[in-house]
RNA sequence: GUUUCUGUAGCUCAGCAGGAUAGAGCGUCCGCCUCCUAAGCGGAAGGCCGGGAGUUCGAAUCUCCCCAGGAACGCCA
């Protein structure tokens, strides 16, 4: 249905062309001074000049004009030329209606164009277990994709493993000294490798790092898991096989980490997906004259003559012929593009790769891999900070497993159900485990993803204030009486407000569909949790005056019922879109 | 050094296609459970919107300069 404030600004446009104004002068936005109005318009200030009259003069025109529209229960003009307006209550109660009988949507329309979109986000390493610093790829693009989707689109969640490069190198160099019994390390055999994984996770885990620190200091142990990293892209058996085993054994660890989350991927490709693409097209850039050798290395000019900065060309090849992060991910632009052909891309990754991004970008569009006509969105994200302001760090100063900090938040939140609940143990672990997520998923999401943010536990699991909780115990008290009223008349028309905080309700609901597509058109999660915020204040301000089971006019009853089912759906369809569920009972 | 982001209440953050008295939460203080979950609701105190110029009838919001902090700046990802 169309959204509220588009109604009311084509009755304000009438208004004013109905007076001899441009209608560009109709434009009207929610009002900054609820005390005073609901929706205010200031055009007549603006048009003043072109004009040359009075604002007021021309504001009291128009509200004339508009005085007797049903609409409205108010519209009159304030000094020094501003339109108050107030919808009438009917008007009000008629939309919130016509919401609640739609009722998947509640009036958002899906988008007139879909678009195919795939979202790369995720990124983690195989290798290493999941920490936090995956944490806000994950959540960000996971409510970008669900909101992507309920608005029409067609959306592709790639994981985008890094599964290549040095830290491969580096695994195999380490295992090798280790193990170097392996046949693996055996370059005159021929035979079948072992099915069986030569490691477990956990020596997987301790592994990586364990080379990662040795390589920083020794340089012949660098020197050798470069060579291993060379030797690994150019086809040597026994390393694609050990390859094999570490993303067989990781990928499975990984699932299960993503799972508790919540998050969810279409495809997992890897960097090492791209690699079969990458001799063409490097191949084809040289052919077409992009790629040239600058200081040893392969390389694509990607200034543009509006930068302000200067733009290092994309590097597209070592100077010892091995490719790096720039060359993969262009690679996997090749396939994106030749398998799913998709009409955007959306990377949603730490903002400090911005200008790798942007050499990424050019690079593709200039070279030809993708069409003119594609858009590549690169949504970068800020640092998951401590309460120090620095990087989220562990007490003992390493980085924070992904799995600990979720057991951590999950501890706390069951020592608070436990305190004020009369669960039983099991319905209190998995209420944990729900609440714990939305404490975690709102905290990261109510922030914009842009800005750094600090990761504070206790704030995060507060029982009050601008929460993840405090959502979803709004939600459990509409449940909660929904589940007591067990007559609720699906039929019912919701009635003119009674109350100022009822109508408070009305007016936040109506609110839900310009919510969602400024969330949506801006990629911007945080717009939701600010609206799901403002409704679970109103709610909680209704419910709180408002006797609705003991209510005895049974039609206002079933308008209260009919209210508290349409404020239940779109809260729980937008922590959805966030990414987390509420419980039944918290 | 260059580029870029950030700077709003004691703390954590909204607001930024300019508009009327700058908004929340936490913390502090004061009220509200014989009533549908008090993880709630109401109220009070608390701000030169980093500083300075400019554009405008009007600036937290746009432009420029400064100050402070972060980040990025060709063979890591």
């Amino acid at each position: 249905m169309k959204e509220i404030l588009q109604q009311i600004k084509e009755e304000v446009v009438a208004g004013f062309v109905a007076c001899g104004y441009d209608e560009k002068y109709g434009m009207v936005s929610l009002s900054n001074r609820p005390d005073l109005c609901q929706f205010q318009c200031n055009g007549a200030l603006a048009a003043a000049k072109e004009y040359k009259k009075a604002p007021i003069a021309i504001a009291t025109e128009v509200a004339q004009k508009l005085s007797g529209n049903e609409m409205f229960a108010k519209c009159e003009a304030c000094p020094p030329g501003f339109l108050n307006i107030d919808l009438s209550d009917e008007f009000l109660a008629k939309f919130v209606s016509e919401m609640a009988s739609d009722k998947d949507r509640f009036g958002v329309e899906k988008v007139s164009n879909p678009k195919k979109i795939m979202i790369d986000y995720g990124g983690p390493n195989v290798a290493k277990p999941l920490h936090v610093g995956h944490l806000r790829s994950a959540i960000i693009g996971e409510s970008i994709k669900r909101t992507a989707r309920f608005m029409g689109d067609e959306v592709i969640g790639d994981v985008h493993l890094g599964d290549w490069g040095l830290q491969m190198g580096l695994i195999i160099t380490e295992l090798k000294l280790r193990k170097p019994e392996l046949v693996y390390f055996d370059e005159n055999y021929d035979g079948e490798y072992p099915s069986e994984p030569p490691f477990t996770i956990s020596e997987l885990e301790e592994i990586y790092p364990c080379a990662s620190g040795k390589s920083k200091e020794d340089e012949a142990y660098k020197e050798a898991a470069m060579t291993a990293t060379y030797e690994l892209q150019h086809g040597r058996k026994g390393y694609q096989a050990l390859l094999s085993h570490i993303l067989n054994v990781s990928v499975s660890d990984l699932k299960r980490n993503y799972e508790k989350l919540d998050v969810t991927f279409d495809l997992w490709k890897g960097e090492s997906d791209a690699q079969p693409y990458i001799p063409d097209m490097v191949q084809k850039m040289k052919d077409d004259g992009f790629a040239y050798i600058s200081e040893g290395a392969l390389v694509v000019d990607v200034k543009e003559e509006t930068d302000t900065k200067e733009v290092p060309p994309c590097m597209i090849l070592k100077s010892d012929g091995a490719s790096l992060y720039n060359t993969t991910d262009l690679a996997t632009l090749v396939w994106r593009m030749q398998d799913y052909n998709p009409d955007s891309v959306i990377y949603v990754v730490d903002k400090r790769q911005e200008l790798y991004f942007t050499q990424v970008f050019r690079c593709a569009k200039k070279t030809g891999i993708v069409p003119a006509d594609k858009n590549l969105y690169f949504v970068g994200f800020g640092t998951m900070n401590g309460k120090d302001g620095k990087p989220f760090k562990t007490r003992q100063g390493g980085v924070m497993r992904l799995e600990y900090l979720l057991k951590e938040v999950e501890d706390k939140m069951l020592e608070k159900i436990k305190e004020n609940g009369t669960m039983s143990d099991e319905e209190a672990e998995k209420t944990a485990s729900v609440v714990a997520l939305s404490a975690i998923k709102y905290g990261d999401l109510s922030n914009q993803a842009s800005k750094d943010y600090i990761f504070d536990i206790d704030r995060f699991t507060s029982n009050e204030g601008n929460t993840g909780p405090y959502i979803l115990y709004t939600i459990v008290r509409c449940k909660s009486i929904l589940n007591k009223a067990k007559d609720v008349d699906a039929l019912a028309t919701i009635l003119p407000a009674h109350s100022d905080s009822e109508k408070a309700l009305h007016l936040e609901l109506t609110k839900f569909m310009a919510a969602l597509s400024s969330a949506y058109e801006d990629m911007a999660p945080h717009k939701i949790c600010a609206y799901i915020y403002d409704l679970a204040n109103a709610f909680n301000r209704f419910y709180h005056d408002t006797k609705i089971l003991a209510e005895e006019d049974q039609t206002r009853k079933a308008s209260y019922l009919k209210l508290l089912t349409l404020t239940r759906d779109i809260l729980e369809q937008s922590i959805d879109l966030l990414g987390f569920k509420a419980p039944e009972r918290m």
